[in-house]
DNA sequence: ATGAAAGCGCTAACAA
DNA sequence: TTGTTAGCGCTTTCAT
């Protein structure tokens, strides 16, 4: 039930805890032979390091704390995916908390890591607009900042200047732009804006793109066209089948993610309009789906990898920054693309 | 740079630290008026409990860690939603470490998690047969278990009854069983065997129910029939071209995963031939994209998240052992069932 | 090159 | 109900 320390491990080389220490972590000469005792000692007895004294005594635990809606959401995991390479670069180890969209249970997990002395803690996704909660979330970004870790927000907007935070941003704006200008360029005019949660920080930018492109081409935004509701299938699913139902017009849909969009396909199969011959349709987020459907989706990537190694790295000060002079406030930003597939063509 | 320590929060509050960790951890009587003055020292200071020095103090870190190939793979993120989602039920922390195939690292992310004083360390997927990897995880699992920790194995076999796992299980073989069985029921009778790395535990299993089934209705296994090699969509594809080409006869294929599944139908679809009209195809885990698929594809559906859920509870000790009598090694057996879907029908 | 000893921040007896 | 006091296992000066 209870493992070797440092302290038998000396005892039995005939050594100081001291020396020990010093083999184990190799920054003081030690004597060959005294070494090579050291280390057999330690297998001998099957000494394992106690990462909490280690962390006690010294100053970083050399973990990462990463908090997701949930590990199984391809947008989510592959930003994981990121963090977890880019920490295992930088020796760190990983430790992914899962909000399952609860507020409360986010905060608790900002404090949970914090506790555990994270080197940094990633907060992935889109924020809903609450001032209530962003003041929440400022006052553990200071407390972690205090403590000399780093809050890195991933996806979502920046709390202001006077919260210490890092933020990665991707240009989710100028995706959902350029992806309504490839429709209106093929000749669409009435598109249906579908999915997302209002209120998240995401959708909201998303349709800003949505409406400037609309705009820039002097096209009215009708309101019958914009339904916003949910980032998943059967959301997709749901409201196609009704507003086919309903009869209204439009020419093509913009489902506010790739997921929405699986379900809107499945929803046009299933009452036999075809893709793209009589409704085009594109995504967000260039998740494997995307792939998947057929017709192939036409989708705005994200680097969703690069932006979890770009969020360790922020955190982990690795690059860019000049010593005397660090920022509080660092941005970094990515830029998203659209990739034309098989799911547009003109309107008939 | 250094946060508040419970001293300081003790002499703010003018109570000694073992009273303020008594509020902390409401585990004894503390007068009223005195934990309300603990509780605004608390706030004033910004302190967060170090739980390093608590996991060092008191016995349990509260965290169990995983060890996955890659976050991004559902069959992965399914069984790691179990195991964070039953994890955070039990108040513990998930460390989610990714191995990307190597033996090496998993040995070495074994070691880490060990080291982090993880209460249980599960480590997911199929395992490749090497008796000397094997050895080296044996010695870990019983260094695990002398420190008082579990090693559980989840949907890989066990180390033999002289190494203290547990082992969640699913009935791997049976699923590869019943889905040929189907196969065959439906008429098909030469069926291709396809992908999964030849060595690897989860590949043997089922290629294993997969020749079961044939010898049970008297049916030849030709070697000319099976073909593994990797559990990438990728791969799934290029052989189902090189086949066609080579004009090998068959009348349907047994995708060693769905993801081999996809990459199958993708090179179907470009040859023009039709499934399940001319061709029929199953796939094996029912992820989600078995329902993306045209036609969806029927597969052998495992509960993973129920499996992952299965291993922490079986590594905390829930529920099913009693306490005076708990053995060293204990399985636990989930059951694989297929789902019938639009993949298959009888051969023309 | 090696040892002695003082913490790191907390919990858990044991006292009071 | 509260305080005192050992440690928990390790790192790190400071000596030697």
């Amino acid at each position: 039930m209870s493992s070797a320390t440092i302290a038998d491990v000396a005892k039995r080389a005939g050594v100081s805890s001291a020396t020990v220490s010093r083999v184990i972590n190799r920054n003081y000469p030690v004597a060959t032979s005294t070494r090579e005792r050291v280390e057999a000692a330690i297998t001998e007895l099957g000494y394992v390091a106690n990462a909490h004294a280690r962390a006690l005594a010294g100053s970083t635990n050399r973990t990462v704390g990463i908090i997701i809606n949930d590990v199984v959401d391809p947008f989510y995991a592959y930003i994981a995916r990121g963090v977890e390479r880019e920490a295992t670069v930088h020796g760190r180890l990983c430790m992914v908390c899962c909000t399952q969209g609860s507020h409360e249970k986010e905060l608790a997990l900002i404090d949970l890591l914090h506790e555990q002395r994270a080197d940094a803690v990633i907060l992935v996704g889109g924020a809903h607009e609450d001032r209530a909660y962003a003041a929440e979330v400022g006052r553990r970004a200071r407390a972690l900042h205090t403590a000399g870790s780093t809050l890195v927000l991933c996806g979502r907007p920046s709390l202001g200047d006077d919260v210490p935070t890092k933020v990665v941003e991707y240009d989710n704006e100028g995706g959902a732009f350029a992806i309504t200008d490839y429709l209106i360029t093929q000749g669409h005019r009435r598109i249906l804006f579908l999915g997302g949660p209002p209120s998240l920080s995401t959708t909201i930018a998303r349709l800003a793109g949505h409406r400037r492109a609309l705009e820039m081409r002097g096209l009215a935004q009708a309101k019958e066209l914009v339904h916003t509701g949910s980032f998943n299938r059967r959301f997709g699913y749901d409201k196609v089948r009704a507003l086919l139902t309903e009869g209204l017009d439009f020419t093509a849909i913009f489902a506010a993610n790739d997921t929405v969009a699986a379900g809107v396909m499945q929803a046009l199969e299933l009452a036999g309009v075809s893709v793209p011959e009589e409704i085009s349709v594109v995504g967000y987020d260039d998740v494997p789906v995307a792939q998947e459907l057929r017709p192939q989706l036409t989708t705005v990537r994200i680097p969703l990898e690069e932006m979890g190694r770009q969020a360790v790295r922020l955190a982990l000060g690795v690059a860019g920054e000049s010593d005397y002079l660090a920022p509080v406030q660092t941005t970094t930003r990515v830029g998203t693309s659209i990739v034309v597939r098989g799911s547009v063509a003109p309107p008939r």
